[in-house]
DNA sequence: TTTTATTTTCAATAATTATTGAAAATAAAG
DNA sequence: CTTTATTTTCAATAATTATTGAAAATAAAA
């Protein structure tokens, strides 16, 4: 495959599994698009390298930035602003396993928190128990997945490697 | 918190959550309110109790069943099927990440070995050396994610226990 | 068979989510 | 300051995705 189209099929795959994970699909289309550089580039250089809008780049670029995805740079004499991908992979999956953790792990957590303590009235008895049931094991399964997310995902810098080895060790 | 209440909430909050898992919204719904109930129950009664239409919970059923997350019964003398949820955590988590596995990480495995060898020219040297190495990091990385997945968590029948022993161990 | 109950399909529609583009805001240069 | 370059915001619109509901298909009962 020649490299151009090879860039242009990763950019679209890429594209298409970020909104998978949370990340829109224009965000990691341009995430995709940063990763292929070797220079930052600015907003407009993107919004005519992807064919979007500039607010649909600014936007995108804002949200990139609070996903930890993408840094902003600046270049002496230059007014723009410069744009940049974060390239390293196990850094990437721990900046959007933290972002999701925070977003769907720990307000499920809250939710089911309060779910856990309830008035049960004579009719509801048999349901409500069962219920009680269903509602703590869940709980159980998320707090623990929150401490392996916030002990060793999220704290270490090789954490995939180290999890590898303990897991095949 | 009353038990009606409880429930209630837990089932659009369950169908919120679903939709970040690639569980669509109204099948997490389903699912959230199969796992409240002791008996197994009809398509009928799942419309009435969350105001569905019938062909959407005859589609979302089937999905359900497909994610391995919903299982059909049926009852002596009775003419109608009957559905229950798979209530096990660990297991509800397995068929989840069986299931996005062949969706996501599979195919991306695929357009990742396909754009891995490149014919460059000249002018693209510079740039195509540095998208072969994120490429190359990124399929290292979904091999080995792929490898995890494979012989540990969709093997295992307490695959999360022994994981949590051997990451804290 | 035919009739009746039940489930599935799918085109039409609704709801949701993403994108645009132009005006407003910000900030650097003159 | 004023002008010009650049970025952001957000209401309008487009695109996508989910849902309905009625007709078709399936399957059990008569």
């Amino acid at each position: 495959m020649k490299y151009e189209e090879a860039r242009e099929k990763f950019i679209q795959t890429w594209g298409a599994m970020g909104s998978n994970w949370g990340v829109s699909r224009t965000m990691s289309q341009i995430h995709a698009y940063l990763l292929t550089l070797t220079e930052d580039t600015t907003a407009d250089e993107i919004m005519e390298g992807l064919g979007l809008s500039r607010g649909n780049v600014s936007m995108s670029l804002k949200a990139l930035q609070e996903w930890g995805l993408v840094y902003k740079s600046y270049k002496a004499g230059e007014r723009k602003e410069f744009f940049y991908a974060e390239k390293d992979i196990y850094r990437i999956a721990m900046q959007i396993a933290k972002e999701r953790k925070k977003r769907e792990l720990d307000p499920m957590i809250q939710v089911l928190e309060q779910l856990k303590d309830l008035k049960v009235e004579a009719k509801d008895k048999s349901e409500a128990e069962e219920f009680e049931k269903v509602i703590g094991d869940i709980l159980s399964f998320a707090k623990k997945s929150d401490r392996v997310l916030s002990t060793f995902v999220l704290s270490e810098k090789s954490w995939f490697s180290a999890l590898i080895n303990k897991i095949f060790k």
